[in-house]
RNA sequence: GGCGCAGUAGCCAAGUGGUAAGGCGUGGGUCUGCAACACCCUGAUUCACCGGUUCAAAUCCGGUCUGCGCCUCCA
């Protein structure tokens, strides 16, 4: 398996800490509002990266935080007259409504940041006391140029980033001892939630959350670390820092990072009007849809959303769930139980599929090669089975399709739902009145049954059914 | 200014030295009472442009044009 590592930015073979395991850290959301299409980026292609190590026989534990407190959140409760925690709770609760809709598989462990304090501080005293970091007023700064190897990650040199950057004075910026110096703990304010600390009441920097929370959960070296590739830099190299200068290890062996996900090729912002959550869409389409469209291009490219792609995502998913529901469909009906021996043989050939999707994924989780394997199994189901195959085999090609699209968390089998007596009745109806030729009846029926959300499909093997 | 990414059919998108996957869409056909599903056929003499290296380049090198990202708390 091979993974493009940010750090050394090529492509290097997998070999985890601890055979047969993974620790995998993702950078969760700030939780101050719904989650936004971009947020869901991230989630489904880690999930995904999950689900493959999952697959490949892994034990992988996989942390992934909520960051519940930060300035965005307090503003918000400021706006609503309500504690930042009951903010951060509820949108931690509608979060996990939008990741289940996406089918992401819940985290081993969702660590919330303020219920981590305790480990914070310990980490900020350690870096303290081995001269990585000061105290002024009541601030802890990380002393930047101490780590030598800062810039490592993001591949920038710290005199670039002193001369190029922005002249933009945060708070505290004339009382830090260098301007690349960053907050470790920053002291309470009036109306801000805060926690005691040996430099006073205040609240962690947000960077030195995910050293503590991946460090308590994962231990002091993991394999794999992944977000945004807008948290290269500061956010993934300052945590390099904090937990390096702290631990005294190699903090991750991977660095993953997934492309922005643009709006008309533009980045999505509420400026410019074009900012979705995942909660809109999901009023438009299956969450599925959006889980399947993100798969479609490499986690590491950027990816352009609109609603035509989204339509075109719709069509393309449809045409592989349409299969495993004719395979259903047929193995309900199934003449003779075992496979014959062509159709050993045919189904041995169905394999070769399933080595393209592995060879895909083993290269840097390449989903959109694997689909394109999953869809070519897709054809070989649809040419090679009937109403005369055996039921043997086609239990045995919608396992082989279910194994695959389970890995990309694509969900093709859906709970049986139960026809209603009467829906089941009008079928019969439209049965009954197709045999007489009245197909204007038929097609009456079938009209009604489109408007209660039942489309009809007539197959050589009988009424086929499905819920729009 | 510094660092970096990308430009492949109408659209999306793999492929990164050996002669262009896959999907959506379009048009035609088969099946069907019709519809839907499915199947068959339909697409790039060519991979932004110009040079170069090579027996061989979409893939490597140089340049040009275009779009985009990061440069202190945005996934």
């Amino acid at each position: 398996m091979k993974i493009y590592n940010t750090m050394s930015k090529r492509k290097e073979d997998f070999v985890p800490l601890e055979e047969g395991k993974v620790k995998m850290y993702v950078c969760g959301p700030t939780v101050y509002n719904f989650i936004h299409i971009g947020n869901a980026r991230p989630m489904i292609v880690f999930d995904t990266v999950r689900r493959y190590f999952e697959y490949k026989g892994y034990d992988v534990n996989f942390v992934s935080n909520f960051t519940d407190v930060d300035d965005k959140i307090i503003k918000k409760a400021n706006e609503e007259g309500v504690t930042a925690d009951e903010i951060s709770k509820r949108y931690i609760e509608e979060c996990k409504k939008d990741m289940d809709g996406m089918n992401i598989e819940p985290a081993t462990k969702n660590p919330l940041a303020t219920e981590e304090i305790g480990g914070m501080i310990e980490m900020i005293s350690t870096l303290i006391d081995k001269g990585y970091a000061y105290e002024k007023n009541g601030t802890v700064y990380f002393r930047t140029r101490k780590f030598k190897d800062y810039g490592k990650l993001s591949h920038k040199n710290l005199d670039d980033l002193q001369s190029g950057g922005r002249a933009l004075l945060v708070t505290g910026e004339d009382e830090k001892e260098d301007s690349l110096d960053f907050v470790l703990w920053k002291p309470k304010k009036e109306g801000e939630p805060a926690w005691q600390s040996p430099w006073g009441e205040g609240r962690p920097g947000w960077h030195i959350e995910c050293s503590e929370m991946s460090k308590k959960y994962l231990g002091e070296q993991i394999d794999i670390h992944a977000g945004g590739e807008d948290l290269i830099f500061p956010h993934h190299e300052n945590e390099i820092a904090q937990s390096e200068a702290a631990n005294g290890k190699e903090f991750a062996k991977y660095w993953m990072h997934n492309g922005f996900l643009n709006i008309d090729n533009r980045k999505m912002s509420k400026s410019l009007g074009n900012f979705f959550t995942v909660r809109e869409i999901s009023e438009k389409y299956d969450l599925q849809v959006l889980r399947f469209f993100m798969l479609s291009a490499h986690y590491r490219s950027p990816l352009n959303f609109s609603a035509d792609l989204m339509e075109s995502a719709r069509s393309g998913l449809n045409r592989i769930v349409t299969a495993a529901e004719n395979l259903k469909f047929l193995i309900g009906s199934a003449g003779s139980a075992a496979m014959t021996a062509e159709e050993q043989e045919k189904f041995a050939k169905s394999a070769e599929y399933v080595e393209s999707f592995e060879k895909a994924m083993d290269d840097d989780f390449n989903t959109a090669d694997a689909i394109a394997a999953v869809f070519e199994l897709v054809k070989y189901i649809n040419t090679t089975s009937g109403g005369d195959s055996s039921r043997e085999y086609l239990e045995s090609l919608l396992n082989r399709l279910v194994s695959l699209t389970d890995v990309l968390g694509i969900i093709v089998e859906k709970e049986e739902e139960i026809l209603d007596a009467d829906i089941e009745a009008m079928i019969a109806e439209r049965q009954a009145a197709r045999k007489e030729r009245n197909f204007a009846r038929a097609d009456q029926i079938r009209d009604e049954l489109l408007a209660k959300g039942i489309i009809l499909e007539d197959t050589r093997e009988g009424v086929k059914w499905k819920r729009a």
